[in-house]
Formats: structure tokens, sequence, C-alpha cells
DNA sequence: ATATTGACATTTA
DNA sequence: ATAAATGCCAATA
């Protein structure tokens, strides 16, 4: 009872992140006090409401964008309608957007 | 109950 | 530089 699983706390966290700002998937493990960094792909992998839980706004931790329930090109296209400056389909500087859960 | 899965990260070759 | 192996662990089957 009252229990929250993993999954749910994960989609809250993401639920925080603002337009233009992104955080990886390591970042979410680590605020979810996990090091099992799939697993946080995996729940995104199911998100159940994208418009809710921004999970495009979820990347890996080396710039890469990762994946999306509806392609990595529609990803790629929210994050710069975002604002975010991608280069080859990779992030540059991370850290000028990053937000932080933890 | 046990086995496999996953939109990752780090180390090693 | 790229590629493979390894660790991770709740959820799913």
């Amino acid at each position: 009872m009252g229990d929250i699983s993993l999954r749910d706390r994960c989609y809250k966290l993401i639920a925080r992140i603002p337009r233009g700002r992104i955080t990886t998937y390591k970042e979410v493990a680590e605020a979810l006090g996990i090091k099992g960094y799939r697993l946080v792909g995996m729940f995104l992998s199911r998100n159940p409401r994208p418009v809710e839980i921004p999970c495009h706004r979820v990347v890996k931790s080396n710039g890469d964008v990762g994946g999306y329930i509806f392609g990595v090109e529609k990803k790629i296209e929210l994050l710069r309608s975002e604002g975010i400056v991608m280069k080859n389909r990779k992030i540059e500087n991370l850290q000028r957007y990053f937000f932080r859960l933890k």
C-alpha cells in the first residue's frame, strides 16, 4: 500500500523536465537510486503518456539521442524544435541544457 | 518460481 | 577511432 513502483517514480521525475532542457538515462537511474541504467530505457519504451511524460528529453550520456517510441528522427525533430542544437545526430554540449534530477 | 528483456554505461581489446 | 564484453535490476513473460 502506498508504494509507488520504480517505474512510476521514473515517469514522475521525467515529467518535471522543462521544454528545452534535457537529462540522461544515467541521471534518471541515479535519481531513482539504481545503477541499472538500461532499466530506465525499458520504462521509457513503454511510456504510456508521451505528452505528459516528455521522454524525448532523455538522452544518452555520450550525446547520442537514444531511442524513441515514434522513431529517432521524430525525437531529433522534437529536440530541435525546443532549441537543442545537434550536429550529426549528436548533442554537442549536454551540459548547456542539462536538467538535474538529483 | 526462474528466465529474459531493455530507448544504457563503462571497461577492455 | 570502433567493437565486444560486462555490469546493472525491476519488469515482463
